[in-house]
DNA sequence: TATGGGGCTATTGTATACAATTGCACGCCA
DNA sequence: TGGCGTGCAATTGTATACAATAGCCCCATA
């Protein structure tokens, strides 16, 4: 069970959400937030019983956070949050690179003026927002998720949140590397530009290059060395 | 329910595998041939009579089909099966362009000699092979999915199923147009050439030409106009 | 005849009882 | 003392009963 520091939202779903649907976010955002450890077992009973639900609707979401990739479901044995090897990080973010270039380059194509400005107001945010790296990892969130949307193509947005999800697997923040957020809020810099130039190329370029420094910061983290 | 043309394996799941399991592989088979029509309506208690179980098992498999993008599920109204409209159409080609040519990179960098020996294998079966249609896009599947495996990146790989599986929803195949079997068979060897010298870059190019055809053999088949 | 409201039916959402399987602990035997 | 087998407890898989909801049909009324 979660350690549940600040309380979470455990009660009461409101009255216009299945049950199946309540306990899916509600673990969803446990495991974002990290409240159950990767590899943990996560007992069907002890959800239930925590949201005041039967197991019918935790296992219904325990099959869909299944098919996201956070669970891993063996029979009998039921729920694990999956870990992330090595091999498997590495696959990640080069899938990342990939599909994130792909978001700004059409990004660059297709952004709204409004999704331009938005992407401006987040850089300037950041800016001046308080030195903290749960401060910046926001922001952070905020920028991408914008930049997803401004691509305008669901498929891609969906295979990037599932992305991200399982990025959330390992817990840590990048952010939390000295440092980093300087050099992330300039590689964003240049994205936001090249998209507001409408320059595809460029924008999936400075994209990917963003996330490799970002892959190498992670591997920094988590296993230290290059 | 389905015509069932030519009975699909109803009974008996083997004993190893999970109900839930079981009828989540029969729908997913069924959608995939075209036993349900997009749009349609499907209900529990039909599906389990039809399989012999109870609805507990159908719930679980309709679940993950809604995280797959294959079923849409609206609360008190069930499951139907989920229709692509032609931005959807679009936005999917899009994506697979970019992920087609991702695998066909990494496959050139990652590809097993034997893995490269068995896509040779296919175009020389799909060479010989009697001129349907079907038989024709049957290889060819076999094709991606060696390519998908080769890239060796499981992001990409499940990425990439995913699309193939809503690519299924259009039902008809390109390989109905004619002169596309050679046409693509063609575009095959040019993949797998470069993926055979290993040039990455050759190879992503020619994967993401061939999506770009059969998009627009597809457009053309489900909308009459370039 | 058109329209709106009320109840009925079909269907899904949820809870719970029961079956099946696994892993572990304990004890027996070499 | 160590290894193996058996039985029990914990946990998941499945079925079913019941609750809740939405859509539809029918009838009454203007």
């Amino acid at each position: 069970m979660p350690k549940n520091g600040q309380q979470k939202n455990t009660q009461r779903h409101s009255s216009d959400t299945s049950r199946g649907e309540f306990v899916h976010d509600w673990l969803q955002g446990a495991i974002r937030d990290g409240d159950f450890q990767p590899g943990s077992r996560i007992r069907e009973a002890e959800v239930a019983l925590r949201l005041g639900v039967s197991r019918t609707p935790v296992r219904e979401a325990f099959r869909r956070l299944q098919a996201d990739g956070l669970l891993v479901l063996t029979p009998w044995r039921g729920a694990q949050v999956a870990e992330l090897n090595r091999s498997q990080v590495v696959e990640l973010y080069a899938m990342r690179r990939v599909l994130e270039g792909t978001a700004a380059g059409l990004a660059a194509e297709h952004a709204t003026p409004e999704e331009i400005d938005y992407l401006f107001n987040l850089l300037e945010k950041d800016k001046t927002a308080p030195d903290t790296s749960d401060r910046h990892a926001k922001i952070n969130r905020q920028f991408h998720q914008t930049l997803y949307g401004a691509a305008h193509n669901r498929y891609l947005l969906k295979a990037l949140n599932a992305l991200t999800d399982s990025l959330a697997l390992l817990k840590s923040t990048t952010y939390e590397v000295p440092g980093r957020a300087l050099v992330a809020r300039d590689e964003h810099v240049l994205i936001a530009n090249a998209i507001k130039k409408h320059d595809s190329a460029a924008a999936e370029k400075a994209a990917r290059d963003h996330i490799e420094t970002a892959e190498r910061a992670r591997i920094e983290l988590l296993f230290g060395d290059s």
